[in-house]
DNA sequence: ACTGGCACTCAGAAGGGAAGAGTGCCAGTC
DNA sequence: GACTGGCACTCTTCCCTTCTGAGTGCCAGT
C-alpha cells in the first residue's frame, strides 16, 4: 500500500513537525530533506497519506501533522530507539550510585527521567506481587493492636496495623512472628497464599483471635495489587506543552493526579520489545488523549520488578525518549540488584 | 492614616477583585456595595489608598487592583476565617474516617484539601523529632547488612539499610535491639541523642562494629529534619489560575516539585494564630511570587507534630481558605490521634 | 511518472475605528 | 469642609477590514 518513498514523507513530516511545533507542507519538506522529487510530487504523495490516515491537516489551507495512526507507523518501522551517548549514560549511572536507599533511588530516577527527557516521569516501585517476602515484623503498639511490618526481597517495606479485638499478649505475638518469618521465607504470592492458610489452621482456637487478623493482613498486603506505589515527576515540563495540549493542561493533570490512572498508564510488560510506546487515543484515559507513554519494564536480576517511562505530548521525540527510558530502565535494575 | 471609610472601600475592593478576577473601578464598586457616597467621593479614597501602597492599577485607564499590602491589611484587620458549613465538616470527618493508617491519612488529607479549597494542597508527615520513638526494630538482611526500622507514636515507620562491615551475628544483633527499645522508649529528640550516646559507650570494643554505626543511623534518622515527608496535591487546580501567574504555571509547578521549597513553604508555627497566610513576595521562593500560602499546625493530643495548607494565587478567599484549612488540621489531629 | 504553473483557500498579522470603562480634576451644593 | 455631578481625557478591548503568505489541488506538458 505504502511504498517507500511515502514512508520517508511520513517519516520526514513526523520529524520536521516534532522539532518545528508547525503542520508542515510541501515546499518545506522538500527543502530540509533530499527526496529528489518536486514539491508537486510530494503533495501527491501527501494527499495519499492523508487518505490513508496517516497524517491530516489542522485547516483546509495549512500544512499537514501526523495523526496517531501516523506516530504509530512511524515509531513502529520507520525509527530505531537511539541510543544515548555515552557522556549521558556515564551522568545516568553517577546519578544513580548516590542512592543510599530505595527511597532514594525511585526518586532519583523520577528525577533523572524527567530532566533526560524534559518530560514527565512516572515510576513504579518494585512490585510486592512478583517479590518474596524476607521478613514480617509484629509490633504491639496499643493492647489490642499490633503493627505488621513487611520487608520483600526488593527492599520494600509495608506496614499496617490492625486491631485483634482482643488484648495481645507479647509472648504469642512473639511466637507467631517466628512461625510467620519460618513460613514465608522466599515463597512468592500463590505458594505464600497457600503456606499461610495452612499456618493458620495450625494454631489452636485460642490463638485466632490474634493469628487469624494477622495472616489476613498479611495476605492481602501482599496481594493487594492497587497499592502499587507510583512516584511522578517534572510535571513542570507539561508547561511547555500547553499548545499541544488544545491550550490547557489541566485534563492531563486531573489524569496524573488519579492513582488509578498512573497505575494503568504504563501498562503491561510489553511482550519482546524493551520499550512500549502508546500513542494518543490508544491510552486509557480521555485526559491523555493527546498525550503518548513511553514506557519499559525494569527487571532485578532477570526478574522482571516494576515499570518506568515517561508521558509528553504525543508530538515528542520517539527514539530520543525511547532511548533515555530504556537506558534508566536498565540502570535502576542494576542498582537494585546490587543494594 | 485610613478612616474606616477607607478600610470599607479596600475591603470591597478585595472581595470583588476576588470574586470577579477583574480590576474593579469606583462605579462598579458603589453598585454592588452600599458605601452610601459617591463613586468621585471613592475615587478620592482610591487614589490614597494608591498613594499608600495597598492597591495599584494595572495600567492607566483600567480599574485598581490590591497590592500585596492590601491583601496583607485585608487578611489581618478586614476580616475574619469564614467557618465551614456544618455540611462541609461533616464531609470533612466522614471521608477523613475512613483512613486506615498513617499514609492513608495524609493522602485523603491532600486530596480532602484540594478539593474543599479548589487550590493545591500541601501536607506535612508527623515529625520525628517532635514524636517520640515507639520501637526500633533491627533485621540483617546480609552477611554484613542491618536493616533499621524505626516506629514512632505518630505512627510514622523510617527505614534504612546500613551496612557494618563486618558479619554479624542474629544473637547481637537481638541483643542490641532489646538494649535499644529499652533505652529510647518514649524520649524525644535531645534526650534521645544523650541516652542513645550512653547506650554506645557501654558497649564493649568487639560491639562497636555493629552498635556504632546502627546508634548513629538511629541518631541521623531521627535528627534528620531534611528528611521531612511532604506531600501535594491538586496540582490540577492550578490551571484555574493561569491569568493570575502572568500567562505561565511553569514557574510555580517548578518550585512545588523542589522538595526544599515545600519544606520552606509551610513557614515556622505562627506564635497565637491557628492559621499562617504568606501572600505573594512574602514566600522564600522566587517563583511563588504570585501565590499565597495559607497555612496551620496541626497537632495529636496538644502536641503539634507537622503543619498543612493550600498554595494559591494572591487573588484568593482568604477568609474561606483560612476556614478550610484550620478545619482540615483539626479534623487530621483528631483522627491521627484516636490511631 | 514527474514537474511547473496557476487559481484558489484560508489563517494570521496589521491596521483602524468605535465603544466602554475608568480616571483626575474642578466647580458647585448641602 | 465634605461630597457630588459633570467633563475632558486616556487607555484597553473588541470588531471589522484588508493584506499577505503558506499551502493546496489540479492540469497540461515533458
Amino acid at each position: 500500500m505504502l511504498d517507500d518513498r511515502k514512508l520517508a514523507v511520513l517519516r520526514a513530516i513526523v520529524q520536521d513537525y516534532v522539532s518545528t511545533e508547525e503542520p508542515v507542507g510541501s515546499k518545506t519538506l522538500t527543502e530540509r530533506h533530499d527526496l529528489g522529487v518536486s514539491p508537486a510530487t510530494i503533495r501527491n504523495e501527501m494527499a495519499v497519506l492523508e487518505e490513508e490516515g496517516y497524517i491530516a491537516q489542522p485547516h483546509p489551507s495549512a500544512g499537514r501533522v501526523p495523526t496517531d495512526k501516523g506516530y504509530r507507523l512511524f515509531v513502529d518501522r520507520l525509527s530505531a530507539i537511539k541510543p544515548l551517548s555515552v557522556a549521558e549514560r556515564r551522568a545516568i549511572g553517577q546519578f544513580l550510585d548516590g542512592a543510599v536507599d530505595l527511597d532514594d533511588v525511585i526518586n532519583r530516577t523520577v528525577r533523572l527521567l524527567a530532566q533526560l527527557t524534559s518530560q514527565v516521569a512516572v515510576v513504579q516501585y518494585p512490585s510486592l506481587a512478583r517479590a518474596t517476602v524476607r521478613h514480617i515484623e509484629l509490633l504491639p503498639v496499643a493492647p489490642t493492636r499490633v503493627l505488621i511490618v513487611l520487608i520483600t526481597s526488593s527492599g520494600r517495606v509495608e506496614q499496617r496495623v490492625i486491631d485483634c479485638g482482643v488484648q495481645v499478649d507479647e509472648q504469642s505475638i512473639a511466637a507467631l512472628r517466628s512461625q510467620l518469618n519460618h513460613t514465608v521465607a522466599g515463597l512468592r504470592s500463590h505458594d505464600l497464599a497457600v503456606a499461610l492458610a495452612d499456618l493458620r489452621d495450625s494454631f489452636g482456637a485460642d490463638a485466632q483471635a490474634l493469628v487469624k487478623p494477622v495472616i489476613a493482613a498479611v495476605l492481602e498486603t501482599v496481594a493487594d495489587q492497587h497499592e502499587e506505589r507510583i512516584v511522578l515527576g517534572g510535571t513542570a515540563n507539561l508547561a511547555r506543552f500547553v499548545q499541544d495540549f488544545h491550550g490547557s493542561i489541566r485534563p492531563v493533570l486531573e489524569a496524573l493526579e488519579e492513582q488509578v490512572v498512573l497505575i494503568h498508564l504504563l501498562g503491561e510488560a510489553g511482550g519482546s520489545q524493551p520499550v512500549t510506546v502508546r500513542i494518543g487515543h490508544e491510552n486509557p484515559h480521555e485526559g491523555l488523549a493527546s498525550t503518548s507513554v513511553v514506557s519499559s519494564t525494569y527487571s532485578i536480576e532477570d526478574q522482571a520488578v516494576a515499570r518506568l517511562g515517561v508521558v509528553g505530548p504525543t508530538r515528542m521525540d520517539y527514539p530520543g525518549t525511547m532511548g533515555a527510558v530504556r537506558a534508566v530502565a536498565r540502570y535502576v535494575g542494576r542498582i537494585l540488584a546490587g543494594q
